[in-house]
DNA sequence: CTAGGACCTCAAGCTAACTTGAGGTCAAGA
DNA sequence: TCTTGACCTCAAGTTAGCTTGAGGTCCTAG
């Protein structure tokens, strides 16, 4: 163990150890400090110490990864924070209106496409084209591109 | 217009109209047809004639898409219904259940997301470690790999 | 003091999901 | 008939998000 970790909590982690917390590897680690999603200090000797707030982050980007944002938009919500410490009340309200919004809209996609489903058991809509979601005489052709029954919102 | 579309309602489209009506490209479309997760019939003069489902088709690969479920997923899914028409009630059936099961385990990992920051709005625990949610002690962190508060589901 | 596991950097490689480009065909109006 | 725009194929290029490898350093137990 990387240091002194036997007894009480050490106040830093190594590199290995958030890995280890994190489940992701360490290359994945240090590709995001290069992106600035994370950052560490270093010991005299060049080794990374993290502050323990960087497992959140990390549970953090992995979570929203998964629903689907893209590390380039985890970034520039992330960065809105004091990359160090202790973010300011008004920093985590901005953050936190930023991503309602946009989480809410994912949300909305999401309950779509389930209820979609579960309105289609037993019509087949998707591909015989023949049940309450039908878009009547394909009237929506004209209003412009893009999946207008399933889709909440386009991003530009 | 491609095929006599000026009265009445064609019963084939153009790669073009599927583009435009859809809102993807057309180099998308084809690319979608190599994966096999649409396809079309031909003309004699070698060009793609789509039945109108594959809008709905391409609509759901699309929203699928955009809440992070990979193309390779989405083809597997759409590979249960027959390629051509009518999908039986059974079908369906099993194609829904599967995707509940995914669908509802994002919705839960978005609302997690959501609630985390609402709940964080004026604590900053995502940075400084202190809030309810907090992990205390870091006691969980023998308990296996993975983002273990805000992850729901890590996928194998 | 020395072995070996944990770290370091930097460059190159990889997969998914498309886009772009070259070179050629099809089809419908002037 | 000629032309023009929609279409075709196939190969190569692009971006995101990582992983792998080579070559070298750090540090702790024995």
């Amino acid at each position: 163990m990387t240091q002194g970790a036997k007894h009480g909590l050490p106040t830093t982690l190594g590199v290995g150890e958030v890995a280890r917390r994190s489940g992701v590897a360490v290359s994945t680690l240090h590709f995001y400090e290069t992106k600035g999603l994370i950052r560490s200090e270093r010991t005299v000797g060049n080794q990374r110490r993290y502050a323990r707030a960087v497992l959140r982050r990390v549970s953090f980007i992995r979570v929203a990864q998964r629903v689907g944002i893209s590390l380039a938009d985890i970034a520039t919500a992330l960065a809105a924070l004091p990359p160090g410490e202790a973010p300011s009340r008004r920093d985590w309200t901005r953050l936190s209106a930023q991503w309602r919004a946009e989480l809410d809209e994912r949300m909305a996609q999401l309950k779509k496409l389930r209820d979609t489903l579960d309105d289609c058991i037993g019509c087949g809509c998707l591909s015989i084209d023949r049940c309450r979601l039908r878009n009547p005489g394909d009237r929506l052709a004209s209003e412009g591109a893009g999946p207008r029954r399933l889709l909440v919102k386009q991003r530009p």
